[in-house]
RNA sequence: GUAGCUGUAGCUCAGUUGGUUAGAGCACUGGAUUGUGGUUCCAGGGGUCGGGGGUUCAAAUCCCCUCAGUUACCCCA
């Protein structure tokens, strides 16, 4: 048979996989250097879980996961007849792989409330899975990088995420822009335009597609969704204003409470990062809007200067997440790095540093049968020794042995044959320089040991 | 869900208006070279041309169906 994996799933070489490590340590590192603690939850949620807090859409994104043994027993000869998908679902599956890290975060704070500390910093880094069309940057299983405050309001947490946002892109060596805005700006400008309540939503997904499709399409959008031309006029005239200043004349004006709350709330953050520098241009964007999902209050977006390729991290603050899990009044606010995007620009940009792929010091060859029982020998005190080595498990040829050697990028040599044996002085090569000495076992383990290099 | 593009050796891909036995590079195996790789030279193995049907004297090539991958839309990291 031919091998195949799935759609949209992909394998990962140990090269890539040193590379993947290298970015999730450094946003471990920086995510812990602020005092957030890791946790995990379950690859597979409830069902009951995760329906209903993604939409309409989210739910068709859901992979379920088929019931074991008999699962048609529950299901009427009725319903199988009707092959009604939607309504045999939930008798056939019961759990679903996690689609997200922010719903089983929330089900996680509500489940464990009496043994955690409000507010609660946690950051957390596994796949999750979306039944999507994959395509470019897009993929069915991929790592989300998130990291969220539950159980505060301030906006000091706010201030905190941009640091680390700023730092993580700083050790990275990518330059990038920080998006930043309110919904309650949004609002503001729902309600100063007469936007409706039923509108909200309309106009919000049409201007967060500003950059992308330009302000004819986006202006089209809105009417195509229902907003009446003068008043989606109105909305494009807004979102030409990039000062905060100018946007709390105009808020002030029209006298929106919840645009000059979201004004106040953005001047806020900026005092805390006042005499904190950052590395990164950290820019207000009006238009910025995140689609419809949880977010209530501040919203991040951030992209690469240099390269073309969407969005590298969004985030932002959700007044109610827990609540449907039967906890109110948790004000949260998280960020979620896509690590992926950030793999792929680093690939396009050279980034990566030299060395993070890690495999042994040194590889033993041998002529013949005795020499590969006593390189066996040397390979054990080598290990002992803390030096990481492999030997090659036949005495084959030299060529091919040197080859192998190459190809895994082994920067030492040993070579083993009959003079070795006799004098009990080995042939150490440099795989790089091809310069080679010979040395007793002890001097070996000096010049191999990782304090030395 | 809708549309475009692509399926040829293990991998990346050539293959002319349909025409004899379908090619290259890389990788692999053996040899030149009985103690030395990353840079040589020679030879070799490997193919249901995604699958099925059709047109034709003749199909990798043209037509239809189907499967898979991929890109874009919707949405999103």
């Amino acid at each position: 048979m031919k091998p195949r994996i799935p759609q949209g799933t992909r394998d990962f070489t140990p090269q890539q996989i040193a590379k993947r490590n290298y970015i999730f340590e450094i946003i471990k590192e920086v995510y812990e250097l602020y005092g957030f603690r890791p946790i995990e939850t379950p690859t597979m949620e409830l069902l009951s879980t995760l329906t209903g807090k993604y939409g309409e859409e989210g739910d068709k994104l859901l992979f379920k996961i088929l019931n074991n043994g008999d699962f048609l027993k529950d299901v009427s000869p009725e319903l199988l007849a009707e092959k009604k998908s939607a309504a045999i679902i939930p008798k056939i599956a019961k759990r679903g792989l996690r689609y997200d890290l922010t719903v089983p975060f929330a089900r996680f704070v509500v489940m464990n409330q009496n043994a955690l500390s409000f507010p609660f910093k946690r950051y957390q880094i596994q796949p999750v899975w979306r039944a999507d069309r994959p395509q470019k940057g897009r993929y069915r299983e991929f790592y989300q990088c998130d990291a969220d405050v539950i159980g505060s309001k301030s906006l000091l947490y706010e201030a905190e995420l941009i640091q680390i946002i700023d730092e993580v892109f700083k050790r990275l060596n990518i330059k990038v822009t920080i998006h930043i805005n309110n919904r309650k700006i949004l609002a503001g400008i729902a309600e100063a335009t007469g936007i409706g309540a039923e509108h909200f939503v309309d106009m919000t997904v049409a201007i967060d597609k500003l950059d992308k499709i330009g302000a004819e399409k986006v202006m089209e959008e809105m009417v195509r969704r229902g907003i009446a031309a003068p008043k989606a006029e109105q909305v494009m005239g807004l979102l030409e204003i990039d000062s905060i200043e100018q946007l709390a004349a105009k808020m002030d004006d029209v006298g929106s409470e919840s645009g000059l709350n979201g004004v106040e709330k953005l001047q806020t953050i900026w005092r805390f990062l006042e005499h904190s520098p950052l590395t990164n241009y950290l820019k207000f964007d009006i238009a910025l809007a995140r689609g419809l999902n949880y977010y209530t209050g501040t919203i991040f977006e951030v992209t690469a200067n240099d390269v073309e390729m969407g969005s590298i991290l969004g985030g932002g603050r959700y007044d109610d997440l827990t609540g449907i899990f039967g906890l109110k009044n948790m004000s949260g606010v998280g960020i979620s790095f896509g690590a992926e995007r950030i793999y792929d620009i680093m690939e396009a940009g050279s980034l990566f540093p030299e060395g993070i792929v890690h495999d042994v010091q040194a590889l033993i060859v041998t002529f013949d049968d005795l020499a590969l029982d006593y390189g066996f020998g040397i390979l054990t005190a080598l290990r002992k020794a803390g030096i990481a080595a492999d030997i090659y498990p036949e005495p084959v040829k030299m060529k091919k042995q040197m080859k192998y050697a190459n190809a895994r990028a082994i920067p030492f040599v040993i070579v083993i044959g009959d003079n070795e044996m006799k004098t009990g002085e080995l042939v150490l090569k440099n795989m790089e320089t091809g310069v080679q000495q010979t040395l007793f076992l002890e001097d070996l383990l000096t010049v191999l040991s990782p304090s030395q290099t």
